[in-house]
DNA sequence: AAATTATTTCAGTGCTTATTGAAATATATC
DNA sequence: GATATATTTCAATAAGCACTGAAATAATTT
């Protein structure tokens, strides 16, 4: 993935109803779900819905096809896997080890950190 | 990392300077670098970077320090640690595995796969 | 303390974004 | 073929964003 896909990819998925519609059909799986049914899941007017999945498609995270009158939106994985390997590599230095809270290359500094505490689910 | 945390970093990350100039910190190291050598790499106007280093900081994306009259900016790994996380969790239904081009469940599909090139650098 | 260097703050501007309501299109049912 | 259902298109609007130029603040050097 190149930087102007992944500025993509980020730019839709930064706004709270794209971030869950994106999930939403994560959890959906493969087979997708209609347009309706995302709309009903998130109460989202369906016209508001139908901006939001433009921009998930044109960032490349969403696939649609016509099953009778309904569209069927689906995730696609690869997209948000390659951001996920974009941002790995380009945001971490090459290596994720980078993004650990120790450092662990260079003197040994002090050793006492602040705790990391487990966060509710959302 | 919570979801509104997760928006946060992914809209700071979704601009094409702010884009580099994490970037060009990340590559920076944990010392950081003076805002005015950001300016010079990435040509940009110090008041217009100013506002980006703002929107950075605000995601917990950058951490800032003064040292004599420059002012010292530094990525914060442990936020896009927390964000790469996030996305792998919340948008490849907890297992990595679902992002990936070919569906691994089910009955045994072909055991060829598109080969992996190496990307230009941007 | 005046001048220089580094950076931020402020006000203004044009552009993009998210949302809404009303109308249009497309498919299915009666 | 008329009606109902599912979704999109279009126009309008309010809010937020990225950038610019000018002025302000802060630390250093002379």
């Amino acid at each position: 993935m190149k930087k102007p896909d992944a500025l993509a990819a980020l730019a839709a998925l930064a706004q709270d109803n794209r971030l869950d519609v994106f999930r939403l059909l994560v959890e959906a799986g493969r087979d997708g779900m209609p347009a309706g049914a995302v709309a009903d899941a998130l109460k989202l007017a369906p016209n508001t819905l139908t901006f939001h999945f433009d921009r998930l498609r044109d960032a490349g995270l969403l696939t649609v096809r016509r099953e009778g009158r309904s569209m069927i939106y689906a995730a696609r994985y690869e997209t948000m896997n390659a951001l996920i390997a974009y941002l790995t590599e380009n945001c971490c230095g090459g290596r994720p080890e980078v993004c650990l809270p120790v450092k662990v290359q260079g003197a040994p500094t002090r050793k006492t950190r602040k705790v990391q505490r487990a966060e509710p689910v959302s």
